[in-house]
DNA sequence: CGCAAGGTTGAATGATCTCAACGTTTGTGG
DNA sequence: CCACAAACGTTGAGATCATTCAACCTTGCG
């Protein structure tokens, strides 16, 4: 594929290279693909790529000593994976579903900052952006109630699909996590997730299609049921 | 204060920089002091200046609608507060002691960055870093104990206090925050954090000269007590 | 068909929170 | 110097939300 024919292209690390770039880019970058449940990259490893994602969705996790774990990262294009210039990984690095990656050696891709500014600036963006959503996933984890969770997570899923186009009432989504890693990613158990979404739908504010596809029935009411402030601004 | 006598210098922003880009960053830096409890910056607006902590602590808040905060981040000397070119700040930023600051003209910083490529990947390796510990302590509210989460507190002051210098067995530290703010850190509350903190002095794992200062007794006991796989390399 | 993986539901337990009282320290003014 | 208040911290008892453990349901696939 042509870098410039990417799906991902207007809002990844690439979005605002000039043509030029994108030709030098199309020449260096490698598409690399795993299978839901694989694991790209453990924790402690030292990278052997660094790259974009495609299409899918991809956990990072993090472990205790006796085995409980916590996902503190979920990469949806265009997110990128892996920091230049940073050694081992902290966390495990998990193809949640099936996905397509777009891949540079760390060097390259090293040399590639240093020449391109546009791609340097879009890559400290990306990292000041992923700061922010951290924290707010903080507050999340220390201070919400599992009901609040459930609805933040499912309206993060709804504004990162279709970000700021107003009407989304029952349009059919895709959740991009199973119900394990969502509650992973929410510090809650499979259960208690469980009974939340159940709870959100006979409250008449989701509907399932079958497990993994929903409609969003009442999307005030979602928001409300964030505990937020107000439009909590999730990243774009 | 001259910047080659600055005592953050060897580990802030300016790290790298050569003797003539201190002499200019001598002449643009302004320091800035905040008594305990004022607020820096509030959720929403947009910063006036951006800014080294040289001495004191800083937390950044994040808030629900019915009010419930939660500390997202703590700065210590010699962290960085604002991102150049970032909007609106997402957090409270509040002096949680009385604070000596090194502040910029945000606009100023912005052509620092353009034209100091030192400055610039040392802020990049500091982003990458505060992203680390940012999911760190993602595992530590979604997964941990009250028990380990006020034991990792300790092991992290201790470990940005004295980085790897090895026998810190019964050398006095000092608390840098409130036990307020510290419950507010590990997403508990006041009461729960005081039993926690009574628990690790019966233990024998610590000893508290006053309400703020304390010795460890056991650093192997407190390390063992945070839950984390084997040395969780908090950042230096 | 039968099994495995993923998900749901129920009942009991427990860690943490809530509410409330009490203790300690610090600074202020008489 | 003492009395007092205010801020900060500790301790206790009861309530609660989420977890745990267990059974059960559903779906897809060899």
């Amino acid at each position: 594929m042509k870098c410039a024919d990417c799906p991902i292209h207007p809002r990844a690390f690439c979005a605002r290279s000039s043509r030029g770039e994108l030709d030098r880019l199309d020449a260096l970058k490698t598409y690399r693909s795993f299978r839901a449940g694989e694991t790209i990259l453990r924790s402690g490893d030292v990278p052997s790529f660094v790259a974009s994602v495609v299409e899918g969705a991809v956990t990072l996790t993090r472990r205790l000593e006796d085995g409980r774990t916590q996902v503190v990262g979920l990469l949806l294009p265009p997110d990128f994976i892996g920091h230049p210039g940073r050694g081992r990984s902290e966390c495990d690095v998990i193809a949640a579903s099936d996905i397509l990656l777009c891949s540079f050696d760390p060097e390259t891709f090293g040399s590639i900052l240093r020449e391109m500014p546009h791609v340097s600036a879009q890559m400290i963006h990306m990292a000041i952006r992923d700061l922010d959503a951290a924290r707010r996933w903080m507050l999340l984890l220390g201070r919400k109630t599992a009901g609040e969770k459930v609805a933040t997570f499912i309206d993060m899923v709804v504004r990162r699909k279709y970000a700021n186009r107003g009407d989304v009432t029952d349009m059919e989504m895709l959740l991009p996590l199973s119900r394990g890693d969502i509650a992973s990613y929410l510090g809650l158990t499979l259960e208690t997730l469980s009974r939340q979404i159940a709870s959100l739908k006979s409250a008449g504010i989701l509907e399932f299609v079958d497990k993994r596809r929903f409609r969003v029935i009442d999307l005030e009411g979602l928001r409300r049921a964030t505990g937020d402030d107000d439009d909590g601004g999730l990243p774009g």
